[in-house]
DNA sequence: CTCTTTCGTAAACGCGTGTTTATGGTTACA
DNA sequence: TGTAACCATAAACACGCGTTTACGAAAGAG
C-alpha cells in the first residue's frame, strides 16, 4: 500500500495525496475527508525510510546511557529511558535507546556515529556522560543536534548542543546548612566520579558551603567514590579501619553511595543516625522506602529530560531555537538519617 | 556524504562502493582495502533509509510495553528494556520501545500501528499483553513478525508469531510441594490479573499441584488480585477483616503483590514468617533485599527476552526460521519467608 | 596469438515520498 | 460573457542506495 494506490482509490491524484497527509492548505474539505477515508480504511501510512529520503525528519530522537556497570539493576537510569520516551511521545517522535558500555572502545563508539550518520535519528540526548566524551564534540562538530546531561558548557556556545545541569552548589548549601543548623560540625564527605562532572562541582559545592557556615574541611573525611552503592561501602570500610577522629555526619555524592555507606557501618555496628548522621543526594526512588529513610537533595530527573527532550526536539524543527543551557535547583528532603547533636 | 562522494575520492565507481560495502565477493583485497580506507576517513556510513527504500531491512525492532502504571517504577520491566536493548544490540539492531498505556485507546494503537506500517521496524516484541490483544492479532494477520509474551499459542500456528512462556504449572507445583514439605497444609494465594494469561495459568497451576498433594483448596483463601504491590496489600488487608480460619501460607502471584501482602500482614501485626509463610513469584531484584527475604519461584525473564530476540532477529532475517514457541521452567528460591509449622 | 577469467565501469531502474511546474477544468463573481 | 480564483492533474525531478545489464580492459592460460 502506498500512496499511488491510495490515489488511485480514492479517486485522486497522488499530489493531493500527499497535500492531505501533510495538511497543506489548498485541498478543500471535502476531498481531504474522502481522502482520508481510503487511507484510514486501508491502513496506509507513509513510508519514513521515503519521508526521510524526500527531505523529511525521521522524527526520532536517540537516547544514548553511558553506562559500564550493570544498567539493568540501577532503577533511576531506568526511570530515565521511561521517562524520555513518554515526553518524546508527546511530541509525536519515537526514541531509539542505546548502551554505551565503554565510551573508549572504537568499535562501540563505532556504533554511536552509525546511529548519527545512517540518519536513523534527528538528535540525541547523552546521560552519564564524562566531563570530556570525544564522541559528543565530534558528533556536535558534525552538526549533529546534541542534549547533555551533567557536562560543562563550552565557552564557545554551539546552537547544537543543549546542556542540561542541575545547581549542584545550592544542593550542597542546603545539605550542609541543615546538618550545622541541627549542631554538626564535624561533617565528612564521599565524593562521586571526578571524572564526570557532578563529581568536581558537588565537591567544590561543598567546600563553599563550609566556609560559608563557618567550618572547618578535615581532608581526612573527603572520601573518594564513584556515584555506586559500591563505592560508598568501599569508602566507609577503609575509613572505620583508620584511627583517628570521626566525623558526625557524612554527605554522600548520591543515594546509591550513601546506602552503600550506611550498610558499611552497619556491619560495623554503627548506627544511622544514632551514631552518624548521612544526607545523600538525588532522592532516589528507594531512598524512602530505606531503613532508615534517607535524608536527602532531592533532584528532578524527570523534569529535567522533560525539558531537555522538549528543547531538542524544538531545535531539531526549528534550528534557530536558541536554548543552549538549562539548570534546575534542588531540594533537601528531611527524613531519618539525620539526628541533632 | 553519500556513496558517489566515496566512490569520486577512493577512484571506483559507485557499484564498487556498494559490492565493498555488502561484501560482495568479486572484489580483490586491494580494492576493498582502498575504498573502506575512503570511507573511514571520511566517516561514511550509508544511509539508512535510502537502504530501506532499497530493499534493505532497517535493523530496529520494536519493543512494546503495555503498562497502565508507572512503568517507570518497576524495576523488573525496565531491566526487561535494557535486556533487550543490549541483546539486539549484539546482533547489530536497534531498538524502537514504545510504552501503551491503555491498549483500548484508539489513538494508542494508531501510533503502534503507524510504527509498524511506516516500516521504522522489521519486527516488534510485546510485553504486558492481555490474554486477547487485537492490535497484535491485527499486526500478525498483516504479516509483521510479532514476538509476545505470557501469550497463548494459538490452535493455527502463523510463521510471524513466537510465543513466550514460563512453566507457571511447574513453577506453582515446586511452590505448593515446597510448602507441603514444611508441614503446611492449609495454604491461599493471591492471584494475578486474570486477563493476563498469566493469571489463570498459575491459579491452574496451583489448583493441579493443590490436587497432586493432596491438599484441600479453601476458596475463602483464594484472593483476586492484579500482578501490583497494591493489590496484594488490598487482598490482604480486606481478608484480615473477615472471620473464619486462616492458611498457615500464601503463596503470591508475584513478588510485588508478595510484598504489598507482608506489608498488609505487618500492619495488622502478623510477622512473615513467623505468624504466616509467604511465597511469591518471579524473583524480583528486590526479594532479596526485602525484609524478610522473599522465598520465590525465580522465572528469568532476562533469559527469555535473550531468547525471544534472538528468535525474532532470525525470523526476520530468514523468514522460513520455524521456532514458533518457547517455554522456560521455573526454579525455587528458598529464602526467609516461610517457615516449618 | 587467441581465448578465457577476473575485475571494473557506466548507465539505468526501482524503492516511496515530497515538491515543483505547466496545464487545464470548474466555480463564482462582476 | 469575461475574468479571476480555486482546485486538481500529470509529469518530472530529487533523495541515496541496491542491483542488474551490457560492456570493456587487463591479466593469465593455452
Amino acid at each position: 500500500m502506498n500512496s499511488i494506490e491510495i490515489a488511485r482509490l480514492a479517486g485522486v491524484s497522488r499530489s493531493t495525496v500527499s497535500r492531505v497527509i501533510n495538511n497543506y492548505a489548498n485541498v478543500p474539505p471535502k476531498t481531504r475527508e474522502k481522502v482520508m477515508k481510503v487511507i484510514q480504511q486501508y491502513n496506509y501510512f507513509p513510508n519514513v525510510s521515503a519521508q526521510v529520503l524526500a527531505g523529511k525528519r525521521a522524527r526520532t530522537i536517540g537516547l544514548f546511557l553511558i553506562a559500564p556497570g550493570h544498567v539493568s539493576s540501577d532503577i533511576l537510569t531506568n526511570m530515565l529511558i521511561v521517562s524520555v520516551i513518554e515526553d518524546a511521545s508527546a511530541y509525536g517522535y519515537y526514541v531509539l535507546t542505546h548502551i554505551i558500555r565503554d565510551a573508549n572502545d572504537t568499535e562501540t563508539i563505532n556504533n554511536v556515529k552509525e546511529i548519527f550518520f545512517q540518519r536513523r535519528i534527528d538528535g540525541g540526548i547523552f546521560i552519564g556522560a564524562a566531563k570530556h566524551e570525544p564522541i559528543i564534540e565530534e558528533l556536535i562538530s558534525e552538526g549533529f543536534i546534541v542534549g547533555v546531561v551533567d557536562q560543562e558548557q563550552p565557552e564557545i556556545q554551539q546552537f547544537n548542543r543543549i546542556v542540561a545541569n542541575f545547581n549542584n552548589d545550592s544542593g550542597m548549601k542546603q545539605a550542609v546548612a541543615y546538618l550545622a543548623g541541627l549542631g554538626h560540625s564535624k561533617i565528612g564527605v564521599i565524593n562521586g566520579d571526578m571524572n564526570r562532572l557532578s563529581g568536581p562541582t558537588k565537591y567544590e559545592g561543598f567546600l563553599k558551603a563550609m566556609q560559608l557556615c563557618g567550618l572547618h574541611v578535615n581532608q581526612d573525611w573527603v572520601l573518594a567514590g564513584s556515584f555506586h552503592e559500591e563505592s560508598g561501602y568501599e569508602a566507609i570500610y577503609s575509613f572505620l579501619r583508620t584511627q583517628g577522629e570521626r566525623p558526625t555526619a557524612i554527605i554522600a555524592a548520591n543515594d546509591s553511595v550513601a546506602f552503600g555507606a550506611i550498610r558499611a557501618l552497619k556491619e560495623h555496628g554503627l548506627q544511622v543516625p544514632a551514631d552518624m548522621s548521612i544526607i545523600g543526594f538525588d532522592d532516589h526512588p528507594l531512598s524512602d522506602k530505606h531503613h532508615p529513610a534517607l535524608t536527602t537533595i532531592r533532584v528532578d530527573f524527570s523534569g529535567m529530560l522533560k525539558r531537555l527532550t522538549s528543547i531538542l526536539i524544538a531545535k531539531i524543527e526549528q534550528p534557530t531555537a536558541d536554548v543552549k543551557q538549562i539548570t534546575l535547583d534542588c531540594s533537601l528532603v528531611v527524613r531519618e538519617s539525620c539526628r541533632r547533636v
